[in-house]
DNA sequence: TCGGCGCTTGAACGTCCATTCAAGCCATGC
DNA sequence: GCATGGCTTGAATGGACGTTCAAGCGCCGA
Protein backbone atom coordinates (compact mmCIF):
# COMPACT_ATOMS: atom_id res chain seq x y z
CA UNK A 1 0.00 0.00 0.00
CA UNK A 2 2.26 2.62 -1.07
CA UNK A 3 1.05 5.92 -0.55
CA UNK A 4 1.31 8.82 -3.49
CA UNK A 5 4.29 11.25 -2.44
CA UNK A 6 2.65 13.86 -0.34
CA UNK A 7 2.79 16.47 -3.29
CA UNK A 8 0.67 14.70 -6.11
CA UNK A 9 -1.81 13.84 -2.45
CA UNK A 10 -2.06 18.00 -2.36
CA UNK A 11 -2.85 18.44 -5.99
CA UNK A 12 -5.03 15.63 -5.98
CA UNK A 13 -6.73 16.63 -2.88
CA UNK A 14 -7.24 20.23 -4.45
CA UNK A 15 -8.15 18.61 -7.72
CA UNK A 16 -11.32 17.21 -6.19
CA UNK A 17 -11.82 19.92 -3.60
CA UNK A 18 -11.60 22.89 -5.90
CA UNK A 19 -14.10 20.92 -8.40
CA UNK A 20 -16.79 20.13 -5.67
CA UNK A 21 -16.77 23.48 -3.86
CA UNK A 22 -14.70 25.84 -6.26
CA UNK A 23 -11.68 27.67 -5.14
CA UNK A 24 -12.09 29.91 -3.01
CA UNK A 25 -15.16 27.95 -0.99
CA UNK A 26 -11.69 25.55 -0.02
CA UNK A 27 -9.96 26.63 2.85
CA UNK A 28 -5.96 25.01 2.77
CA UNK A 29 -7.40 23.26 6.53
CA UNK A 30 -9.66 21.58 3.59
CA UNK A 31 -6.84 20.08 1.33
CA UNK A 32 -4.90 19.53 4.04
CA UNK A 33 -7.51 17.07 5.15
CA UNK A 34 -8.36 15.75 2.31
CA UNK A 35 -4.59 14.86 1.34
CA UNK A 36 -3.26 13.81 5.19
CA UNK A 37 -0.80 16.25 5.32
CA UNK A 38 0.32 19.40 7.26
CA UNK A 39 0.53 23.23 6.50
CA UNK A 40 4.17 22.79 6.86
CA UNK A 41 3.88 20.00 3.84
CA UNK A 42 1.96 22.10 1.70
CA UNK A 43 3.80 25.09 1.96
CA UNK A 44 7.01 23.32 1.64
CA UNK A 45 5.85 22.70 -2.03
CA UNK A 46 4.35 25.39 -2.54
CA UNK A 47 4.72 29.35 -1.76
CA UNK A 48 0.83 29.83 -1.68
CA UNK A 49 -2.46 28.65 -2.02
CA UNK A 50 -2.77 29.78 -5.83
CA UNK A 51 0.45 27.87 -6.61
CA UNK A 52 -1.82 24.90 -5.25
CA UNK A 53 -4.45 25.79 -8.25
CA UNK A 54 -1.62 27.35 -10.65
CA UNK A 55 -0.47 23.09 -10.34
CA UNK A 56 -4.09 21.84 -10.17
CA UNK A 57 -4.73 23.64 -13.33
CA UNK A 58 -1.29 22.14 -15.27
CA UNK A 59 -2.60 18.93 -14.41
CA UNK A 60 -5.84 19.53 -16.14
CA UNK A 61 -3.66 21.06 -19.13
CA UNK A 62 -1.85 17.46 -19.04
CA UNK A 63 -4.52 15.32 -18.65
CA UNK A 64 -7.36 16.43 -21.10
CA UNK A 65 -6.29 13.90 -23.75
CA UNK A 66 -5.46 10.64 -21.61
CA UNK A 67 -8.40 11.20 -18.55
CA UNK A 68 -10.87 12.91 -20.49
CA UNK A 69 -10.74 12.22 -24.53
CA UNK A 70 -9.76 8.81 -24.34
CA UNK A 71 -12.01 7.49 -22.25
CA UNK A 72 -14.65 9.45 -24.06
CA UNK A 73 -13.85 8.34 -27.03
CA UNK A 74 -12.97 4.54 -26.57
CA UNK A 75 -14.68 2.65 -29.35
CA UNK A 76 -15.89 5.55 -30.68
CA UNK A 77 -14.27 6.50 -34.23
CA UNK A 78 -16.39 8.59 -35.81
CA UNK A 79 -15.23 12.49 -35.37
CA UNK A 80 -18.92 13.79 -35.20
CA UNK A 81 -19.98 11.64 -32.69
CA UNK A 82 -16.80 12.14 -30.98
CA UNK A 83 -18.02 15.40 -29.56
CA UNK A 84 -21.43 14.39 -28.79
CA UNK A 85 -19.46 11.33 -26.73
CA UNK A 86 -17.50 14.13 -24.92
CA UNK A 87 -20.09 16.10 -24.37
CA UNK A 88 -22.07 12.66 -22.71
CA UNK A 89 -19.10 12.05 -20.55
CA UNK A 90 -20.06 15.68 -18.94
CA UNK A 91 -23.33 14.74 -18.87
CA UNK A 92 -22.57 11.66 -16.62
CA UNK A 93 -20.32 13.56 -14.36
CA UNK A 94 -23.58 15.58 -13.86
CA UNK A 95 -25.58 12.53 -13.08
CA UNK A 96 -23.89 10.89 -10.45
CA UNK A 97 -23.28 13.91 -8.78
CA UNK A 98 -27.07 15.00 -8.92
CA UNK A 99 -26.08 17.71 -10.81
CA UNK A 100 -23.61 19.30 -8.85
CA UNK A 101 -20.29 18.61 -10.36
CA UNK A 102 -19.74 20.29 -14.34
CA UNK A 103 -16.69 21.40 -15.54
CA UNK A 104 -13.80 22.86 -13.18
CA UNK A 105 -12.20 25.01 -15.44
CA UNK A 106 -15.18 26.78 -16.05
CA UNK A 107 -16.40 27.42 -12.61
CA UNK A 108 -12.80 28.85 -11.52
CA UNK A 109 -13.29 30.97 -14.93
CA UNK A 110 -16.06 32.52 -13.48
CA UNK A 111 -15.02 32.56 -9.96
CA UNK A 112 -11.84 34.32 -10.16
CA UNK A 113 -12.77 37.59 -11.86
CA UNK A 114 -9.08 39.42 -12.09
CA UNK A 115 -7.38 36.43 -12.01
CA UNK A 116 -3.36 36.69 -11.42
CA UNK A 117 -1.53 36.33 -15.11
CA UNK A 118 -0.33 32.74 -14.48
CA UNK A 119 -4.35 32.07 -13.64
CA UNK A 120 -6.08 33.40 -16.42
CA UNK A 121 -3.23 32.20 -18.80
CA UNK A 122 -3.61 28.25 -17.69
CA UNK A 123 -7.34 28.76 -17.92
CA UNK A 124 -6.75 30.09 -21.51
CA UNK A 125 -4.84 27.25 -22.41
CA UNK A 126 -7.50 24.78 -21.26
CA UNK A 127 -10.19 26.57 -23.07
CA UNK A 128 -7.87 26.53 -26.32
CA UNK A 129 -6.98 22.89 -25.81
CA UNK A 130 -10.31 21.00 -25.38
CA UNK A 131 -12.00 23.66 -28.17
CA UNK A 132 -8.72 22.21 -30.09
CA UNK A 133 -9.67 18.84 -29.99
CA UNK A 134 -13.41 19.32 -31.10
CA UNK A 135 -11.75 21.64 -33.71
CA UNK A 136 -9.77 19.01 -34.91
CA UNK A 137 -12.91 16.73 -34.81
CA UNK A 138 -14.88 18.94 -37.00
CA UNK A 139 -11.77 19.05 -39.59
CA UNK A 140 -11.65 15.26 -39.47
CA UNK A 141 -15.25 15.38 -40.61
CA UNK A 142 -13.98 16.40 -43.83
CA UNK A 143 -16.76 17.37 -46.71
CA UNK A 144 -19.38 15.58 -44.26
CA UNK A 145 -19.90 19.45 -43.50
CA UNK A 146 -20.12 22.50 -45.41
CA UNK A 147 -17.10 23.26 -47.54
CA UNK A 148 -16.99 26.87 -46.04
CA UNK A 149 -17.55 26.20 -42.49
CA UNK A 150 -15.76 27.70 -39.96
CA UNK A 151 -14.47 25.23 -37.66
CA UNK A 152 -13.39 26.96 -34.94
CA UNK A 153 -15.57 28.78 -34.81
CA UNK A 154 -18.60 25.97 -34.19
CA UNK A 155 -16.20 24.04 -31.77
CA UNK A 156 -16.36 27.35 -29.81
CA UNK A 157 -20.02 26.95 -30.06
CA UNK A 158 -19.33 23.30 -28.98
CA UNK A 159 -17.91 24.68 -26.01
CA UNK A 160 -20.30 26.89 -24.99
CA UNK A 161 -23.07 24.04 -25.36
CA UNK A 162 -21.13 22.21 -22.52
CA UNK A 163 -20.65 25.05 -20.74
CA UNK A 164 -23.97 26.56 -20.71
CA UNK A 165 -25.45 23.44 -20.37
CA UNK A 166 -23.96 22.64 -17.23
CA UNK A 167 -24.74 25.60 -16.04
CA UNK A 168 -28.18 26.03 -16.21
CA UNK A 169 -28.16 22.09 -15.28
CA UNK A 170 -26.59 22.66 -12.11
CA UNK A 171 -28.83 25.81 -10.96
CA UNK A 172 -32.17 24.11 -12.08
CA UNK A 173 -30.64 20.77 -10.76
CA UNK A 174 -31.75 18.97 -13.34
CA UNK A 175 -30.33 17.75 -16.69
CA UNK A 176 -32.97 19.15 -19.03
CA UNK A 177 -31.18 22.35 -19.91
CA UNK A 178 -28.18 19.92 -20.65
CA UNK A 179 -29.92 17.37 -22.97
CA UNK A 180 -32.10 20.59 -24.52
CA UNK A 181 -28.65 22.19 -25.22
CA UNK A 182 -27.14 18.93 -26.60
CA UNK A 183 -30.10 17.93 -28.73
CA UNK A 184 -30.19 21.87 -29.71
CA UNK A 185 -26.36 21.28 -31.22
CA UNK A 186 -27.50 17.68 -32.89
CA UNK A 187 -29.93 19.32 -34.86
CA UNK A 188 -27.16 22.48 -36.15
CA UNK A 189 -25.08 19.93 -36.54
CA UNK A 190 -27.33 17.58 -38.79
CA UNK A 191 -28.51 20.12 -40.35
CA UNK A 192 -24.71 21.10 -41.61
CA UNK A 193 -24.51 17.68 -42.70
CA UNK A 194 -27.95 18.00 -44.74
CA UNK A 195 -26.56 21.14 -46.48
CA UNK A 196 -23.06 19.61 -47.10
CA UNK A 197 -24.72 16.41 -48.99
CA UNK A 198 -26.89 18.39 -50.37
CA UNK A 199 -24.30 21.04 -51.61
CA UNK A 200 -22.06 17.69 -53.13
CA UNK A 201 -24.82 16.42 -55.33
CA UNK A 202 -25.25 19.98 -56.83
CA UNK A 203 -21.92 20.31 -57.37
CA UNK A 204 -21.74 16.90 -58.74
CA UNK A 205 -24.98 17.64 -61.00
CA UNK A 206 -22.47 20.69 -62.24
CA UNK A 207 -25.05 23.86 -61.20
CA UNK A 208 -23.45 26.62 -60.26
CA UNK A 209 -24.57 30.05 -59.65
CA UNK B 1 -29.88 66.01 -4.58
CA UNK B 2 -31.70 63.63 -2.88
CA UNK B 3 -29.79 60.70 -1.69
CA UNK B 4 -31.45 57.24 -2.20
CA UNK B 5 -32.89 55.52 0.43
CA UNK B 6 -30.37 53.66 2.83
CA UNK B 7 -31.33 49.86 1.93
CA UNK B 8 -31.73 50.86 -1.81
CA UNK B 9 -28.50 52.10 -1.84
CA UNK B 10 -26.97 49.07 -0.68
CA UNK B 11 -28.97 47.02 -2.80
CA UNK B 12 -27.44 48.78 -5.67
CA UNK B 13 -23.95 48.60 -3.97
CA UNK B 14 -24.23 45.03 -3.86
CA UNK B 15 -25.33 44.67 -6.74
CA UNK B 16 -22.65 46.60 -8.54
CA UNK B 17 -19.72 44.61 -6.38
CA UNK B 18 -21.87 41.13 -7.06
CA UNK B 19 -21.10 41.96 -10.86
CA UNK B 20 -17.53 43.39 -10.57
CA UNK B 21 -16.22 40.80 -8.04
CA UNK B 22 -18.47 38.02 -7.39
CA UNK B 23 -20.48 37.66 -4.20
CA UNK B 24 -17.66 35.65 -1.88
CA UNK B 25 -14.97 37.70 -2.72
CA UNK B 26 -16.85 40.88 -1.80
CA UNK B 27 -17.47 41.87 1.45
CA UNK B 28 -19.59 43.33 4.10
CA UNK B 29 -17.03 45.93 4.32
CA UNK B 30 -16.93 46.56 0.61
CA UNK B 31 -20.71 46.92 0.49
CA UNK B 32 -21.19 49.43 3.05
CA UNK B 33 -18.09 51.40 1.47
CA UNK B 34 -19.82 51.29 -1.52
CA UNK B 35 -23.29 52.11 -0.36
CA UNK B 36 -21.85 54.90 2.42
CA UNK B 37 -23.38 53.26 5.38
CA UNK B 38 -22.38 51.48 8.17
CA UNK B 39 -22.50 47.92 9.54
CA UNK B 40 -25.75 48.49 11.86
CA UNK B 41 -27.95 49.74 8.55
CA UNK B 42 -27.61 47.16 6.80
CA UNK B 43 -27.91 44.81 9.57
CA UNK B 44 -30.74 46.24 10.16
CA UNK B 45 -32.40 45.48 7.04
CA UNK B 46 -30.68 42.50 6.06
CA UNK B 47 -30.37 39.26 8.95
CA UNK B 48 -26.97 38.04 6.74
CA UNK B 49 -25.22 38.90 3.63
CA UNK B 50 -26.71 36.31 1.94
CA UNK B 51 -30.01 37.90 2.02
CA UNK B 52 -28.55 40.86 0.32
CA UNK B 53 -27.68 38.83 -2.39
CA UNK B 54 -31.42 37.75 -2.40
CA UNK B 55 -32.39 40.84 -2.51
CA UNK B 56 -30.15 41.80 -5.58
CA UNK B 57 -31.56 38.58 -7.40
CA UNK B 58 -34.94 39.84 -6.63
CA UNK B 59 -34.17 43.24 -8.37
CA UNK B 60 -32.56 41.80 -11.32
CA UNK B 61 -35.98 39.20 -11.68
CA UNK B 62 -37.69 42.66 -12.07
CA UNK B 63 -35.33 44.91 -13.83
CA UNK B 64 -34.84 41.72 -16.59
CA UNK B 65 -37.90 43.85 -18.51
CA UNK B 66 -37.36 47.24 -18.10
CA UNK B 67 -33.77 47.54 -17.46
CA UNK B 68 -32.42 44.92 -20.32
CA UNK B 69 -34.85 43.84 -22.75
CA UNK B 70 -36.22 47.09 -23.03
CA UNK B 71 -32.90 49.29 -23.83
CA UNK B 72 -31.59 46.20 -26.31
CA UNK B 73 -34.47 46.54 -27.88
CA UNK B 74 -35.19 50.00 -28.64
CA UNK B 75 -35.87 50.32 -32.46
CA UNK B 76 -35.56 46.57 -33.20
CA UNK B 77 -38.93 45.07 -34.22
CA UNK B 78 -37.95 41.93 -35.70
CA UNK B 79 -38.34 38.83 -33.63
CA UNK B 80 -34.84 37.10 -34.78
CA UNK B 81 -33.24 40.47 -34.70
CA UNK B 82 -33.98 41.10 -31.08
CA UNK B 83 -32.17 38.15 -29.58
CA UNK B 84 -28.96 39.46 -31.37
CA UNK B 85 -29.90 43.00 -29.91
CA UNK B 86 -29.92 41.11 -26.83
CA UNK B 87 -26.52 39.32 -27.04
CA UNK B 88 -25.04 42.61 -28.55
CA UNK B 89 -26.23 44.16 -24.70
CA UNK B 90 -23.96 41.58 -23.44
CA UNK B 91 -21.38 42.29 -26.00
CA UNK B 92 -21.38 45.72 -25.29
CA UNK B 93 -21.24 44.89 -21.45
CA UNK B 94 -17.98 43.14 -22.02
CA UNK B 95 -16.31 45.59 -24.53
CA UNK B 96 -16.41 48.50 -22.13
CA UNK B 97 -15.28 46.54 -18.82
CA UNK B 98 -12.05 45.26 -20.97
CA UNK B 99 -13.52 41.49 -20.82
CA UNK B 100 -14.62 41.94 -16.95
CA UNK B 101 -17.78 42.13 -16.86
CA UNK B 102 -19.94 39.18 -18.14
CA UNK B 103 -23.40 38.09 -16.95
CA UNK B 104 -23.59 38.24 -12.95
CA UNK B 105 -26.17 35.61 -12.82
CA UNK B 106 -24.11 32.64 -14.55
CA UNK B 107 -21.23 34.03 -12.40
CA UNK B 108 -23.06 33.40 -9.00
CA UNK B 109 -24.47 30.22 -10.40
CA UNK B 110 -21.15 29.10 -11.32
CA UNK B 111 -19.41 30.34 -7.57
CA UNK B 112 -22.09 29.20 -5.31
CA UNK B 113 -21.56 25.23 -5.22
CA UNK B 114 -24.28 24.58 -3.43
CA UNK B 115 -26.44 27.60 -3.16
CA UNK B 116 -29.22 27.75 -0.50
CA UNK B 117 -32.49 27.10 -1.68
CA UNK B 118 -33.62 30.96 -1.89
CA UNK B 119 -31.03 32.04 -4.01
CA UNK B 120 -30.56 28.97 -6.05
CA UNK B 121 -34.33 29.02 -6.81
CA UNK B 122 -33.93 32.87 -7.37
CA UNK B 123 -30.70 32.12 -10.35
CA UNK B 124 -33.25 29.16 -11.63
CA UNK B 125 -36.03 31.72 -11.86
CA UNK B 126 -34.06 34.35 -13.17
CA UNK B 127 -32.51 31.71 -15.76
CA UNK B 128 -35.95 30.75 -16.43
CA UNK B 129 -37.34 34.24 -17.35
CA UNK B 130 -34.04 34.77 -20.32
CA UNK B 131 -34.78 31.70 -21.50
CA UNK B 132 -38.47 32.71 -21.54
CA UNK B 133 -37.90 35.91 -23.21
CA UNK B 134 -35.64 34.53 -26.13
CA UNK B 135 -38.60 31.73 -26.90
CA UNK B 136 -40.95 34.32 -26.81
CA UNK B 137 -38.90 35.50 -30.05
CA UNK B 138 -39.22 32.54 -31.55
CA UNK B 139 -42.35 31.44 -31.02
CA UNK B 140 -43.14 35.12 -32.55
CA UNK B 141 -40.35 34.19 -35.61
CA UNK B 142 -43.93 31.85 -36.22
CA UNK B 143 -43.30 29.97 -39.95
CA UNK B 144 -40.02 31.75 -40.46
CA UNK B 145 -38.87 28.63 -38.78
CA UNK B 146 -39.37 25.05 -39.41
CA UNK B 147 -42.87 24.45 -37.81
CA UNK B 148 -41.39 21.51 -35.68
CA UNK B 149 -38.50 22.96 -34.22
CA UNK B 150 -38.48 23.22 -30.32
CA UNK B 151 -38.13 26.41 -29.55
CA UNK B 152 -37.46 26.28 -26.34
CA UNK B 153 -34.69 24.30 -26.65
CA UNK B 154 -33.48 26.72 -29.00
CA UNK B 155 -33.79 29.53 -26.31
CA UNK B 156 -31.58 27.21 -23.88
CA UNK B 157 -29.01 27.23 -26.77
CA UNK B 158 -29.33 30.67 -27.31
CA UNK B 159 -28.52 31.12 -23.30
CA UNK B 160 -25.81 28.90 -23.60
CA UNK B 161 -24.30 30.79 -26.56
CA UNK B 162 -24.33 34.26 -24.55
CA UNK B 163 -23.28 32.39 -20.94
CA UNK B 164 -20.62 30.57 -22.66
CA UNK B 165 -19.19 33.31 -25.01
CA UNK B 166 -19.04 35.15 -21.90
CA UNK B 167 -17.25 32.86 -20.03
CA UNK B 168 -14.20 32.47 -23.07
CA UNK B 169 -14.22 36.17 -23.82
CA UNK B 170 -13.54 36.64 -20.13
CA UNK B 171 -11.11 34.50 -19.73
CA UNK B 172 -9.06 35.12 -23.01
CA UNK B 173 -9.54 38.41 -22.64
CA UNK B 174 -10.70 39.33 -26.20
CA UNK B 175 -14.30 39.48 -27.59
CA UNK B 176 -13.72 37.09 -29.66
CA UNK B 177 -14.62 34.18 -28.59
CA UNK B 178 -17.77 35.86 -27.87
CA UNK B 179 -18.49 36.86 -31.05
CA UNK B 180 -17.47 33.68 -33.10
CA UNK B 181 -20.25 32.40 -30.58
CA UNK B 182 -22.67 34.54 -31.76
CA UNK B 183 -21.57 34.02 -35.64
CA UNK B 184 -22.09 30.37 -34.70
CA UNK B 185 -25.28 30.88 -33.81
CA UNK B 186 -26.23 33.25 -36.59
CA UNK B 187 -25.08 30.21 -39.12
CA UNK B 188 -27.96 27.99 -37.30
CA UNK B 189 -30.90 30.66 -37.23
CA UNK B 190 -29.98 31.20 -41.02
CA UNK B 191 -30.18 27.49 -41.90
CA UNK B 192 -33.32 27.06 -39.59
CA UNK B 193 -35.16 30.15 -41.73
CA UNK B 194 -33.48 28.85 -45.03
CA UNK B 195 -35.42 25.10 -44.05
CA UNK B 196 -38.35 26.73 -43.34
CA UNK B 197 -38.83 28.74 -46.02
CA UNK B 198 -37.84 25.42 -48.19
CA UNK B 199 -40.43 23.91 -46.36
CA UNK B 200 -43.34 26.14 -46.86
CA UNK B 201 -42.24 26.17 -51.09
CA UNK B 202 -42.83 22.33 -51.06
CA UNK B 203 -45.48 22.20 -49.21
CA UNK B 204 -46.89 24.49 -51.69
CA UNK B 205 -46.02 23.00 -54.23
CA UNK B 206 -48.00 19.78 -53.08
CA UNK B 207 -44.71 18.26 -52.24
CA UNK B 208 -45.05 14.94 -49.73
CA UNK B 209 -43.26 11.56 -48.87
C1' DT C 1 -42.39 69.11 25.90
C1' DC C 2 -41.97 64.55 25.83
C1' DG C 3 -41.92 59.53 24.65
C1' DG C 4 -41.50 56.19 21.21
C1' DC C 5 -39.51 54.28 17.33
C1' DG C 6 -37.14 53.65 12.96
C1' DC C 7 -32.80 54.07 11.73
C1' DT C 8 -27.78 54.99 12.41
C1' DT C 9 -23.30 54.77 14.56
C1' DG C 10 -18.94 52.40 14.90
C1' DA C 11 -16.43 49.77 18.10
C1' DA C 12 -16.12 45.12 19.60
C1' DC C 13 -16.47 39.98 19.13
C1' DG C 14 -15.40 35.46 17.88
C1' DT C 15 -14.20 32.72 14.07
C1' DC C 16 -11.76 31.28 10.32
C1' DC C 17 -8.32 32.01 7.08
C1' DA C 18 -3.66 31.82 4.71
C1' DT C 19 0.68 31.66 6.15
C1' DT C 20 4.97 31.10 9.23
C1' DC C 21 8.27 28.83 11.90
C1' DA C 22 11.10 26.48 15.20
C1' DA C 23 11.72 22.01 16.08
C1' DG C 24 12.09 17.35 14.83
C1' DC C 25 12.37 13.16 11.82
C1' DC C 26 14.81 10.12 8.85
C1' DA C 27 17.22 8.53 4.80
C1' DT C 28 21.46 9.17 2.68
C1' DG C 29 26.58 9.85 2.06
C1' DC C 30 30.80 9.86 4.51
C1' DG D 1 28.50 7.30 14.19
C1' DC D 2 27.65 11.46 12.52
C1' DA D 3 26.43 15.41 9.68
C1' DT D 4 23.45 16.96 5.93
C1' DG D 5 19.27 18.25 3.85
C1' DG D 6 14.67 17.10 2.23
C1' DC D 7 10.52 16.67 4.32
C1' DT D 8 7.17 16.77 8.33
C1' DT D 9 5.02 18.42 12.47
C1' DG D 10 1.46 21.31 14.48
C1' DA D 11 1.08 25.26 17.26
C1' DA D 12 1.28 30.19 16.62
C1' DT D 13 0.28 34.62 14.18
C1' DG D 14 -1.97 38.44 12.34
C1' DG D 15 -5.43 39.93 9.62
C1' DA D 16 -9.99 39.85 7.51
C1' DC D 17 -14.34 38.35 7.75
C1' DG D 18 -19.51 38.26 9.03
C1' DT D 19 -22.06 39.65 12.70
C1' DT D 20 -23.60 41.91 17.21
C1' DC D 21 -24.81 45.49 20.19
C1' DA D 22 -25.29 49.34 23.31
C1' DA D 23 -25.81 53.86 22.59
C1' DG D 24 -27.52 57.68 20.15
C1' DC D 25 -30.02 60.51 16.67
C1' DG D 26 -34.04 62.83 14.85
C1' DC D 27 -38.67 62.64 13.31
C1' DC D 28 -43.51 62.48 14.63
C1' DG D 29 -47.71 62.05 17.20
C1' DA D 30 -49.63 63.39 21.67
Amino acid sequence: MDELPTRDRLVFAAMKLFGEKGYLSTSVQDILREAGANAGSLYHFFPTKQDVLVAVLDMYREGIEPMLLAPAWEGVDDPIERIFALLASYRRALEISDCLYGCPIGSIALELHEPDPPVRELLSVNFHQWVGHVERCLIEAGERLPADLDRRQTAILVLNVMEGGVMQSRTHRTLDAFDASVAGLRDYLDRLEQAASAGRNNAAGGHDG
